[in-house]
RNA sequence: CGGGAAGUGGCGCAGCUUGGUAGCGCACCUGGUUUGGGACCAGGGGGCCGCGGGUUCGAAUCCCGCCUUCCCGACCA
């Protein structure tokens, strides 16, 4: 356990906590302009194994990666009008260039729906060239009048989806495989956070999509946040930018469109969906370092020949291992290697190697358990193993704990003061989401009975989750 | 963008009321003793006090403007 005084304690001021895991894990850094931020190498590593698995993921999906342009022209994002209605408010534009006053000023993104159009029309002529199945990686910029570092910054990474179809179904049945085969199958099974899938309220709705689904995840202070989303388009930007092909009956048509993002606030949704008062817990599948061998002592040859080996074995094993460098005292090399969240430490000292042993500990559980030198492979597996699937269990009895099921809106504002209420859809009225706006809720999603993915916030018979959000 | 709070070595803070040229804890460097849950002793280094203007013989301290951060709201991945 860390010391006390090393983070602010998650009960006393979450947000607190929240930003002295940020720091002290070194993570990520404010950047000099307000809303900015600097990735630190170690928040940066976390991301990347994000990337990579949820670049995986989409590459599965049959879409390719690309890249589009940072700057688009300002007449692009005015052709749709509820799209250009949506971002104003958050656009950086670019006035002056080259010392000179533009002609048309210049937007920098704040999403690639517009440009990617604009060369979506160009590509495509016939149904053959369908479906087309388009991603990027990229920075995009939003001006937040509240930033917080990964949550909300007026910069962030992302990777953006967009894909033209020639029919409605195909386009929806795509967006719904991205959201499930690729959002909800990465945020459950790397980073072990569960999800609750659904469709936005109209209100919530991205600005010029027809549908928008979300994957809602639960933090550890009983907020929620949207971890992923994906839209059906309908053919609002086919419209806009004459995205037409001709079928096989000769005839022309406009395309179908999709578009799904997932950004670097999943890191913020990593810290506070797993974190504790010892700071960030990473669940193994995702850690950039799964294990950390950590030699009691430095200078101790047999203990530094046992880490080399272990190391090497480990390695040889592939599992992501670190040689902590034994240099300070062994208490603050634990709690150091604790506040990053690695998932599990290798203790070598010369008392255990004495028996043949090592110590190996949880850090989700804080368990510690001896093991001998030649089993040492098998138990770290192991332990990764179950920890993933503790990790996942644990956040979904932490979830379910604080979801309640009530019958009215005054139950639902009160029962989403810690955590999720959940209501008949049928209840919410454009002046409840107004009262519920008031109190600080908002409808997170639309879920069927049985927790499916409606097609429609018209279908009979739907619940809603209400909650405070990020 | 509205309402609150705050910016002083890397981090956390004191000093400001009653102007006189900066201090503490942690971190850092050197040496030594240490090392099984944030070690100890000794000796060091580092700050034009967020930025710009003003008042004054003199400004961290008083006045004005701006920037940044945090909290609460409206907007959002």
């Amino acid at each position: 356990m860390a010391s006390p005084n090393v983070l602010t304690p998650q009960a006393e001021d979450f947000p607190k906590w929240y930003q002295d895991v940020v720091a002290k894990a070194e993570m990520a850094d404010n950047g000099p302009v307000r809303g900015t931020m600097v990735i630190r190498p170690y928040g940066y590593a976390i991301w990347e194994r994000m990337v990579a698995e949820v670049d995986q993921r989409i590459k599965k999906t049959g879409a390719q990666n690309a890249y589009f342009p940072l700057f688009i022209p300002q007449s692009y994002l005015a052709r749709e009008a509820e799209h250009i209605e949506g971002f104003s408010p958050e656009l950086a534009v670019v006035t002056i260039a080259g010392g000179e006053e533009l002609a048309e000023p210049i937007v920098v993104r704040p999403t690639s729906e517009t440009v990617i159009g604009e060369y979506m029309a160009k590509w495509v002529q016939s149904h053959r060239d369908l479906p087309l199945l388009l991603n990027q990686w990229a920075n995009v910029v939003r001006w937040e009048l509240r930033p917080r570092l990964f949550l909300r910054s007026s910069e962030f990474l992302w990777q953006e989806g967009h894909t033209a179809h020639a029919s409605a179904e195909d386009a929806s049945s795509y967006a719904l495989r991205i959201h499930t085969e690729v959002y909800n199958d990465f945020l459950t099974s790397i980073l072990a956070v569960p999800t609750l899938l659904g469709i936005k309220p109209p209100s919530e709705r991205f600005a010029g999509a027809t549908n928008t689904m979300t994957c809602e995840g639960m933090m550890r202070d009983g907020k929620a946040l949207q971890m992923a989303t994906s839209h059906e388009l309908g053919q609002n930007f086919a419209k806009a930018f004459d995205i037409v092909f001709q079928n096989d009956a000769g005839e022309s048509a406009h395309c179908f469109t999709t578009s799904w993002g997932a950004s670097t606030r999943m890191v913020g949704g990593l810290i506070m969906a797993h974190g504790d008062d010892n700071g960030l817990v990473v669940p193994p599948r995702l850690a950039p370092i799964q294990v950390v061998i950590l030699p009691v002592r430095e200078g101790d040859e047999a203990v530094d020949a046992a880490c080399a080996q272990l190391a090497a074995t480990l390695e040889a094993n592939e599992v992501r291992v670190t040689l902590d460098k034994g240099r300070g005292s062994f208490g603050r090399r634990t709690t150091d290697w604790e506040i990053k969240g690695v998932p599990l430490r290798l203790e070598v000292g010369p008392r255990d190697l004495a028996e043949g042993l090592v110590t190996m500990v949880r850090r989700d559980t804080n368990e510690k358990i001896s093991v001998a030198l030649d089993a040492v492979a098998g138990a770290i597996s192991h332990a990764l193993g179950a920890m993933q699937a503790d990790m996942l269990a644990a956040a979904t009895a932490r979830r379910d704990d604080r979801i309640t099921t009530v019958s009215t809106v005054a139950e639902a504002i009160e029962a989403s003061q810690n955590g999720f209420a959940r209501l008949s859809w049928s209840l919410v009225t454009p002046e409840i989401e107004k009262q519920l706006k008031g109190e600080a809720l908002t409808v997170r999603c639309l879920q069927r009975a049985d927790g499916s993915i409606p097609l429609s916030d018209t279908e009979d018979g739907l619940t809603c989750i209400i909650a405070k959000s990020y």
